[in-house]
RNA sequence: GCUCCGGUAGUGUAGCCCGGCCAAUCAUUUCGGCCUUUCAAGCCGAAGACUCGGGUUCAAAUCCCGGCCGGAGCACCA
């Protein structure tokens, strides 16, 4: 099995898909996984020097690492015997028509005059195409199929072209580039590819490699196409989109908590295993699916919710003042059910509280302050409360606060930003998925005068 | 225009190949209830689907034909 990406940006939950299912095979039945950069377009899909290490990053995050990982443009060499043969075998002809002459052509299923070339002329052409005699879109490298294909798609493809634009990572050491048909095909078969899932936007693939694969007397693999993926939340994304808004300053970069990346889901205390779960139920439909993050969040959560630490987060908050005697110090537990001990918070007379919490409120009620007190609110404007006790009492509204001296947290969200205070403890959670209370999942992204998490779900 | 592929609840998914055990599985979602020092989690319950029309058959989600709807390919992109 193999996943084939064009490296011009980090894996998103798109790749991830692909890199997880492949890789599921792999464990369930035997075999190699392979990574393979096909990354043959200096120009229209260059790729991005980095974007070799984030793959190999984040199939390892993912649990998938590879046995075995290729970069198609450092084996271009490789290639060139196998067009050669090819053009012996009479399965090819360098093609000289202009490319709309050749579109025409096509869609009337028309022969040009370059199809009938003898296998020496041929030759000669490709040597010229090589050697560099021939100028760029001079002409290709076609394979022959059938130019009365009742599919035009399949008609005569073109499996190499001449590029002269220097590539990022191996410069100008080719310039006559194989296409994704000839490139994946040949991989496929040098490495023994048994197995293919890939998108069905590549189901005429099949059908065009198929005579290569004929004219080299190779053995074609199993194939199996599925359907595009769009999540609800993110809309319809492409990396090269993406990569435009995050150079536009869109976004703060490829971990922004706003874009759909394997990374930004891992900085978002999204654990690998909730992906793979996730990805593993879709399965291999060919139906095109619009999925909803929720469900990757549910999944999420089963598996951080016992391991979360529990912490107070007061977002837009007000200042309460209360009068009595109010402990200075609270004990509120660092898990609801695990015991995992307790957390001290300075209390005291005046605390924060949430704007909106304070806005449910009337003069008279009575409130518990979460693992501190219960108060009866006397003062809307400014917000004031009577102490009554630290029993718990009789079921009331609960609701979390935080210390005024609290330090200050933001909390990086999909949909915009939250800021506020927080307990002091937080600090103590760098790297790590908490729960705020009454909030949600966050990852404590740094720690600083500012304390920034990542929202990760409810 | 030519070609190919799909269509099960709001969203995914199982079942379809090899027709009956399907008054259709599981998850998510939404809504109730229980529990609870979080509007979390957990537990209990409810809601909600075979695209339509023909045909074959004792019997169709499953097989056949047609319509409708959706997607994809027809690049010197991947």
């Amino acid at each position: 099995m193999r996943f084939a990406p064009n490296p011009n940006g980090p894996p998103t939950l798109g790749s991830a898909r692909g890199i997880i299912v492949n890789s599921e095979y792999v464990k369930k039945y035997g075999g190699k996984f392979i990574i393979r950069f096909d990354d043959t377009d200096p120009v229209k899909k260059r790729p991005m020097p980095e974007a070799y290490g984030w793959y190999l990053e984040d199939c390892t995050w993912l649990g998938a690492q590879p046995d075995l990982v290729i970069t198609a443009s450092e084996r271009v060499d490789q290639y060139y015997p196998i067009a050669e043969e090819l053009i012996r075998r009479g399965g090819a002809y360098v093609c000289g028509c202009a490319q709309v002459v050749f579109k025409e052509h096509k869609d009337k299923g028309i022969e040009c005059e370059h199809r009938d070339q003898t296998v020496e002329q041929n030759l000669d052409l490709w040597r010229q195409m090589l050697d560099g005699r021939m100028p760029e879109g001079g002409a290709v490298l076609r394979v022959k199929t059938d130019m009365h294909h009742k599919d035009p798609a399949i008609r005569d493809w073109p499996a190499f072209r001449i590029v002269t634009a220097s590539h990022p990572l191996v410069g100008s050491k080719y310039r006559v580039w194989p296409l994704l048909d000839f490139e994946s095909a040949v991989e496929d078969h040098l490495q023994g590819t048994t197995h293919i899932i890939r998108g069905k936007d590549l189901a005429d693939s099949g059908s065009r490699q198929r005579y290569l694969y004929g004219y080299l007397g190779w053995e074609y693999p199993q194939v199996i196409h599925w359907g595009r993926i769009k999540i609800h939340q993110f809309g319809s994304f492409s990396t090269s989109k993406l990569r435009k808004a995050i150079e536009a300053g869109e976004y703060t970069g490829w971990e922004d908590p706003r874009v759909p990346t394997v990374r930004a889901m891992r900085c978002r205390g999204i654990r690998p295993e909730a992906l793979r779960r996730f990805m593993i139920d879709l399965g291999v439909g060919e139906t095109d699916i619009s999925i909803s993050m929720d469900s990757i969040y549910a999944e999420n959560r089963k598996i951080i919710d016992p391991e979360a630490n529990r912490r107070f987060f007061v977002w837009e908050p007000v200042a309460l003042e209360i009068e009595g005697d109010v402990p200075a110090l609270a004990r509120a537990p660092l898990h609801p059910t695990a015991d995992r001990g307790f957390r001290e918070i300075p209390a005291g007379k005046r605390l924060f509280i949430c704007k909106s919490d304070l806005a449910g409120l009337q003069v008279g009620d009575n409130i518990r302050l979460k693992d501190l007190c219960n108060v009866e609110i006397t003062s809307l404007e400014p917000a004031q409360a009577r102490f009554l006790g630290k029993d718990m009492g009789k079921r009331t509204k609960i609701i979390q606060w935080a210390p005024v001296d609290g330090p200050k947290v933001r909390v990086m969200k999909p949909d915009g930003m939250d800021e506020g205070v927080g307990e002091a403890g937080i600090a103590e959670e760098l790297g790590k998925v908490v729960q705020f209370e009454r909030y949600g999942f966050v990852r404590v992204n740094s720690v600083g005068e500012t304390i920034v998490a990542n929202f990760a779900h409810r």
